[in-house]
DNA sequence: TTTTAAAAGATAGTAATACTATCATTAAAA
DNA sequence: TTTTAATGATAGTATTACTATCTTTTAAAA
């Protein structure tokens, strides 16, 4: 994890990590505009000052959290991915892994990867939309996020050597995953799977509008 | 314009029109974040409690925009398609028009189109993006994108009588034409334009991306 | 023309938020 | 055993996000 993340190493501390673990709870329970860290010193039982020596700010911490699940989503496409050849299934495999429900992973006890991955859904996109975006960029502070799209972009070239629009197309495959689903359970007229909420059909629109495009050429 | 947006109807008082006026400005020059009312009234010249008479918080005035973006942008979509017969043509006109600078309209002196575009481009799904969408959108107060949606997903039917999802496909173009201008500007890795920073690409890579799926069929 | 009601202005006040600072205590490494 | 890093405890500030009230202006109805 890039040392700009934070002020001092969440992962390194049993503090650290009740902070982290403490956050994912309340942002997925309350949502992140309502996620002060008073509350979240209240929950763990340290102090205000406490969490401020780990995290600059909320929303520092919200960069963090974001950076964490991109990194665990491509650890995750890089395993899936590992002994297939065939580049289609490959991109199959990273479309059903982006727009599934995730499964809590028993490796990181203190991170609930399902709470996260929604609020990634619902949150994630504040990250980056402020107005030091370019800063925090800077500080290649969205670096795992730009992994993932490069690490799809070039399944997609594998797919079509001569397609001109990868890493936009990478781009759009991961949010689309995300706010379908965010549009399928909130605002359903939006989609054509608002009824059933059913995941499986995002999946089936985001593999219909990409392998479209792979036919073609 | 839906009632609930407001608590005061601002297009019918010169306050009212001056709030929605400075408030455009003053968000697309330092972010919703960093917008509160007391820098509105200021900017005006008039006090804090004269902005709470038309707006119950600044999120409600977000979504007032938002609202009032859309509404417009159907109203052009409507019209510039009016004429046209041909669906594959109609789509690529309302592509044209989402994903492209938008010029200023002279009919509303106190809304400055561009900046109001280039604020919903960076801000707007702040709008939905919270724990009270669905209490939001039982008001109604999504209805213009809805709208929008409705109608860009028809002229898909149009193109395509039995493609299978209409309204998804709709709701991404719409979201891939805002977001992938943010990362052409901010994030340029995350985009195949980003050196060029040319909207047109971002109209190029919605066009090819949209019509692959419409020549398969 | 006068009345009256709606809108706007002026001022004050509160609880919560987003921090910063300081000092004491505890735990663990040198 | 000393030193240092981490944590706990407490206090304090500026800003934010409101609510309340009272006066003045404006504009329309009587």
């Amino acid at each position: 994890m890039n040392e700009k993340l934070f002020l001092r190493n969440p992962e390194q501390t049993e503090l650290g990590k009740k902070i982290i673990q403490h956050a994912i709870r309340l942002i997925h329970k309350n949502g992140f505009e309502h996620f002060t860290f008073k509350k979240l010193a209240e929950d763990i039982g340290t102090t205000e000052a406490g969490i401020y020596r780990y995290f600059e700010n909320k929303h520092r911490l919200l960069i963090y959290l974001t950076a964490w699940y991109w990194g665990w989503v491509e650890y995750n496409v890089v395993f899936i991915t590992n002994n297939i050849t065939d580049p289609v299934i490959k991109l199959k495999k990273v479309i059903q892994l982006l727009a599934n429900t995730v499964k809590d992973d028993d490796k990181t006890l203190h991170i609930d990867e399902n709470q996260l991955h929604q609020i990634i859904i619902a949150e994630g996109s504040k990250a980056y939309l402020t107005k030091h975006v370019s800063e925090d960029n800077k500080e290649q502070l969205f670096k795992p996020y730009k992994d993932l799209t490069a690490v799809i972009a070039g399944f997609i070239l594998e797919c079509m050597p001569k397609y001109k629009y990868p890493k936009s197309l990478a781009s759009s495959i991961i949010e689309i995953a995300h706010f379908q689903n965010f549009f399928m359970h909130h605002l359903p007229s939006l989609t054509d799977f608002g009824k059933s909420k059913d995941e499986s059909k995002v999946v089936a629109f985001l593999e219909d509008l990409v392998f479209a495009n792979l036919r073609k050429k």
